[in-house]
DNA sequence: ATTTAATTAATTGTGCTCAATTGATTTTGC
DNA sequence: GCAAAATCAATTGAGCACAATTAATTAAAT
């Protein structure tokens, strides 16, 4: 999403500046890379801290479930429920109703390290300082963005 | 819709719709996917691109440079730069005034390669479907937020 | 001038990300 | 029933991404 300006039928839309894609991945970057002193604190990663967090939310939860709610897919959840496994945060067991399924349940030890991890959003929102009506707008856009992009997700984009 | 602010202070903080940084790790890596398709027919990754864009725009610059502007540091650009060497796309040598120095030029090759990549911006926009007044206003704010990152850069977030 | 500090790219190790493939399991068509 | 298709997790391989370290070089401070 390159354009955002008339860029499009110039030739500098292969500029830096006039992409919309280039501040997205770096501001992810970046504000990932916040988050880090802190799910230090609780030997996470970012990703399996938001896996935690859906397990919080949803304590019984198929792979295939935490894969789309989280957008990722097989090859990258495999390794990190190993670790959250590891780690004792959550058990991994087959489906009995149906094989091809792995269930993903929280621990008790899981359960608990919500509680250590409840500073985390406040810390983050004193790190990240961001006018509330700025971070609303950003909230939306970013939804309706991934919105657009689910649905047309079998769109052949080229036309 | 969820909101944003006041889940600070309440115990929903930690649930996955209630977070900024989120949604804006998901769309970043579902952009970035979106590229893949066209990038493939140049032969470059993502990441690959950007950096022959400040190239395009800036044909001899040092990596320290290209870091800066991309926000990305020397052990993800070194292998980087040296698999754009080894297509031909661009020179690594070091600046004789100060050894510490890389300097990345664009071959004639990597210059070429710019009109190939025309396409792309034009066809991510009529693929990312978005009106153009969002895409601006998202633009702002993510130029907004990245700048704020950026700026708060040495200070204590903890506190 | 010599030591000290700062700057820089490169290296190393860990972990994520994704495409493509594999293999097991279940569902569907007939 | 049974073959074909679909649906999963897991695996594999390539390429980021980043923290921490190393080594080379330059700049600064006596």
């Amino acid at each position: 999403m390159p354009e955002v300006k008339e860029s499009l039928r110039t030739d500098d839309a292969l500029l830096l500046d006039n992409q919309l894609c280039f501040p997205l991945y770096a501001c992810a970057r970046e504000v990932v890379k916040r988050y880090r002193p802190f799910l230090d604190e609780l030997g996470l990663t970012y990703t399996q801290y938001i896996a935690m967090m859906v397990l919080w939310e949803t304590p019984c939860v198929s792979s295939r479930q935490l894969g789309r709610r989280l957008f990722l897919d097989s090859g990258t959840l495999t390794p990190v429920l190993k670790r959250l496994e590891t780690m004792g945060y959550v058990n991994r067991k087959r489906d009995e109703k149906d094989e091809r399924n792995l269930i993903v349940t929280l621990t008790e030890t899981g359960q608990a390290l919500k509680a250590r991890a409840a500073f985390v959003p406040g810390q983050m929102a004193a790190c990240i300082r961001m006018e509330p009506q700025d971070a609303m707008q950003l909230y939306t856009l970013l939804h309706r963005l991934l919105d657009s992009i689910q649905t047309g997700e079998d769109s052949d984009c080229a036309e």
